[in-house]
DNA sequence: GTAAACATGTAACAAGTTACATGATTGT
DNA sequence: ACAATCATGTAACTTGTTACATGTTTAC
């Protein structure tokens, strides 16, 4: 249900369109929450008819502008303080870290410089657009600023992670170890488990 | 498509029934990728039709144990080292943040502060977890050691970046900041966005 | 005039969650 | 005999993705 709180969110800081809220999401919010277009019109009839929110104007184009109600606000208060967060804990990128018994040590390390590689781009990423955004002392910056160190901080963590795995793989050298029998297998030699 | 290479992953160290997966997901996979039982059981429908596995032999209890065929090694495989990792970048404990200026400084702090005790309660389970398992030089083992390597990093960066989010807020101080605005609204005095 | 941006909506599908439903075997 | 564990399956619902469909306004 978090979708709905990011709209909520987003509305409380100021009345907007299914269209603004898009772009809000896809310039600054995407890096936490990502949205598409279908679900969010979807949602804004949702929040509408839960009176979360409201029509408060009609602009060309057929653009209507939705404002938060007090009940909006409350929810929102409520999910902020008083709901715990959800741990999803899911990541493809770590599931075949599991599986790379399957596959040669060489190509594992390769897998595992990929990461490497992908982690240092965004953190160099996020560098430059720290850089460029004119942090004040707002609420709104403050709390920006601590969201985009948290990707700051991840990312870092993320390239020691990939170089210490690495270097851990290299120490093993698992020449004879257990991706072998698995060639062996795929060669055709079936084995009882 | 994360949960049927989960489910190939795990046949390709064996043979499994259903049943057996479900243990795996629930006591070692679950950090990385969850699964429901009703979801697994799915999957290995559509996974036993589509040729990637097949029911090796059936036991007691209508107990079907599945291996994996030489299509679904190579489907495997292909995951493995040929498909980007997708980087969905979803967490509703950061969305949150994005949004702390609708509340008191106070407030916000205290969420922060409930942030930093679970990272620091999650921290000390994996170090918990890694001094009772034996680790080996087999693959398996050091693959699995370098998964749980990435946990206790991010945890550990979680904590440190609760602690700086906290400082950070007291030093911006935001006494009469956006957050009093926002009371002002609840309290029903409207204003132009 | 025409391309870009503004603006909303729906349909079909895939993935994930919760709850219900049923029954067999093993250990005490 | 009874509880725990083993074992599978389905139904209803929510969330998220991709693609289709349509029309308006603004700037050049």
């Amino acid at each position: 249900m978090s979708l709905r709180h990011a709209v909520l969110g987003l509305l409380a800081n100021g009345p907007a369109s299914g269209y603004d809220l898009l772009k809000s999401f896809e310039l600054s919010l995407s890096n936490v929450w990502s949205a598409t277009q279908s679900q969010l019109y979807g949602e804004l009839g949702k929040l509408d008819a839960a009176g979360l929110i409201v029509v408060a104007s009609e602009g060309p184009r057929g653009r209507k502008e939705y404002a938060i109600t007090d009940e909006g606000r409350a929810e929102l208060r409520h999910w902020l303080l008083e709901v715990e967060p959800t741990r999803v804990r899911r990541s493809d990128m770590l599931l075949r870290v599991f599986f790379l018994n399957q596959v040669t040590p060489a190509e594992a390390e390769g897998y595992l410089d990929g990461q490497e590689k992908h982690a240092q781009a965004y953190h160099d990423h996020l560098l430059a657009l720290e850089g460029q955004i004119p942090w004040d002392d707002t609420a709104l910056s403050v709390y920006g600023r601590i969201a985009m160190e948290w990707g700051i901080r991840f990312s870092r963590a993320s390239i020691e992670w990939s170089a210490w795995a690495k270097e851990r793989l290299r120490d093993a050298a698992l020449p004879e170890g257990e991706w072998a029998k698995e060639r062996l297998r795929e060669a055709g030699l079936e084995e009882k488990s």
